[in-house]
DNA sequence: CGGCATCCCCCGCGATACTG
DNA sequence: CAGTATCGCGGGGGATGCCG
């Protein structure tokens, strides 16, 4: 990552410094198992909070909260409000969130592709 | 995730939720920043415990340990010790770890493309 | 129902020091 | 140089309660 650049990018030294530090941020923030998971749930669906909640498996109230928010911040998911009592609101993939989410598709397959194999190999380790 | 079962995989209901809770502890294993950063770092090059430590930004002895005893455990990178002095350890990524390593190589690659379009979100975010 | 705030506890993680 | 162990702190994250 250290060494890649975007192309089209800015060419000015402090420029490529300031984007790579951002990238290291954005991914700071994107590469964890709870926005992975909520990403990889919300596919391409809308879904609501509560939806959410019940969907990702041992997810609490407030880490779904959190993780909404920077999903939201970072242009992830839209969050929309529905003005009813009681309160709707519906969380969505945005354009780079769906782009996102089918490497995280691939993240899924590769895992269920190798449980033989790192069984396997945890056995190996674990016995010595 | 939740949904998806794997071909050829066993059909006893049991094996199954076993086979999922499994994918659920490898996932949470996988899907953390430090880990990824190592497998980035890795690439298909074979790399000594100490040039990690000075390639992947930020990380600590400690985690570096931690994350390559976890990723040797799982089976994704392999350890070789030569038995001089002063010791030399190398990492290396076998095939499952390599192939891990192409989708977040699409990771990085999706978060330089979108890291505009995540500024600017950001400050609109910000700003409210 | 969804969100924020508060409290509090636990452990993740860094720092340090010691072995082979 | 690589790894393990220990200690100590800070913050992650759970539980609970109160708003709109």
């Amino acid at each position: 990552m250290e060494t890649k650049q975007f192309t089209g990018g800015p060419t000015d030294p402090a420029d490529l410094r300031r984007a790579d530090s951002l990238a290291r941020e954005i991914f700071s923030d994107v590469a964890n198992k709870w926005a992975l998971l909520i990403i990889e749930m919300l596919g391409d669906r809308t879904l609501r909070f509560s939806e959410l909640r019940d969907g990702v498996e041992g997810i609490s109230h407030k880490m779904l909260t959190q993780n909404l928010r920077m999903l939201e911040r970072n242009g992830l998911v839209e969050r929309t409000v529905h003005p009813t009592v009681p309160p709707r609101v519906e969380y969505t993939l945005t354009g780079p969130g769906r782009a996102l989410r089918t490497t995280v598709d691939v993240m899924c397959e590769w895992t269920h592709r190798n449980l033989a194999h790192i069984e396997v190999s945890r056995r190996r380790f674990d016995d010595v």
